[in-house]
DNA sequence: GCGAATCTGAACCGATCAGTTCAGATATTA
DNA sequence: TAATATCTGAACTGATCGGTTCAGATTCGC
């Protein structure tokens, strides 16, 4: 269920790293009560959240997964808005920690950018990723704060590794970027290319290996016609 | 009970033609049976459910704004997702239509480009294709065939007719593509880059021009630098 | 062991909603 | 105008679901 998360490992990661990250359940709402069986109820709301999606879970199914009466989930959460908040906030919290590994060291462009874009493709692939996405689209207009939710801890902590990294690169001299923005959301909007589609929309069961090479080769062979300096 | 006599036969406009001015009913299902009021219904369902989404829009809803009764729209559709089926599919190819247009003549490579990523970001910005792509992505998984029929009146035609022009284009020695289809694939993902995700997470409430500008403008040079012949 | 906090489970409320039914009104056609 | 096709509207079914309530069971801290 959690795969690793995608996102550019960073040897000293100085911007969003989680305050004290040991604590999973941290950034808990004042609204939000706890107990004894937190964690229990946290479980059995993610597994079924991703399963039915938000409208469609009911909350007595939650309750019975999570093996807790109703009456509890109700004592921790005001409504099921807010325990669906929860449930992202904290999965997102713990697919980035659970990425928190780094390359050392002084890599070269194009192998960075492989394994970048390797490890965005992986997220797309990964049934938390694709759930989670369709979720959030799909809700999103009808759900204060989801959608920014949802970016801050995924695709936008993505970008800013994205434009840190570049930028280091810049300043080294071995990539030539004006828009460090427009570069990062174009590189992870090319790792899409071949396989979000087909995901989405059902096109595909399964995306082979060779569909993953194509779009991560394709991806960085791209950016660097671009933004590569002649070396 | 559905009278038989009054089924509608299916003029033998199979997949995918788009005939110039045509009838825009014409991809009715054999189970959607026609009626004087079809269009109204269609028009409310239009509005509708592009305005709560297929789960929260409500089929009384519907037939209050199309000034119809519930039974009529009954009488028309075996049910809500067939309904929903039938306006997808009707309006893609109205927006298909539209943009009919094609670019004729000798363009310059660059130029082409341009005019189509600015359509492509066009259709992202629209209201339709928003709010489209939030109900396909949302519901997908739990909607036998809706992906598909999005994709393939949506996505996959514009897919297709940049294979279409890509290859004229390497045939005239003006672009050098060895893999069409990644190519389109990922002409279109770049379109979305610095756009899509403002909208899809709620970033910003408007795109303005300059947006639309960076990302068009990002999009042609990024494939000219990878595709484009020097000359 | 005792009191306090927590949890249970099942019933219950109010609301929504897809889909049906049908007798009667309305429009179409010829 | 008469026969036919279509539409109406309102009531009804059956089901789901979010959220509440509460007396009693369970667990925890001390």
């Amino acid at each position: 269920m959690i795969e690793p998360a995608a996102q550019l490992a960073v040897p000293d990661c100085d911007v969003l790293c989680f305050p004290d990250g040991g604590d999973m359940n941290a950034a808990v709402d004042q609204t939000v009560r706890r107990g004894r069986k937190f964690d229990q109820v946290l479980d059995g709301a993610r597994k079924i959240f991703l399963r039915d999606g938000f409208e469609r879970a009911s909350v007595d199914d939650i309750a019975r997964e999570a093996g807790v009466s109703k009456a509890t989930i109700y004592a921790y959460f005001p409504d099921k808005q807010l325990m669906f908040l929860e449930v992202a906030r904290c999965e997102c919290h713990r697919q980035t920690e659970a990425a928190e590994a780094s390359i050392e060291g002084d890599v070269p462009v194009r192998t960075a950018l492989t394994v970048a874009a390797e490890r965005i493709v992986q997220f797309l692939l990964s049934d938390f990723g694709q759930r989670m996405f369709r979720i959030v689209v799909g809700e999103g207009e009808r759900f204060p704060g989801l959608g920014r939710e949802f970016y801050d801890y995924g695709p936008g902590l993505i970008h800013e590794r994205l434009v840190h990294h570049f930028g280091c690169y810049v300043r080294e001299g071995k990539l030539r970027i004006d828009d460090l923005d427009l570069a990062a959301d174009q590189f992870a909007q090319l790792c899409k290319a071949g396989v979000q589609e087909k995901l989405l929309f059902g096109m595909a069961e399964t995306i082979t290996q060779e569909d993953v090479c194509r779009s991560v080769h394709g991806t960085v062979d791209m950016f660097l016609a671009r933004y590569g300096v002649s070396d």
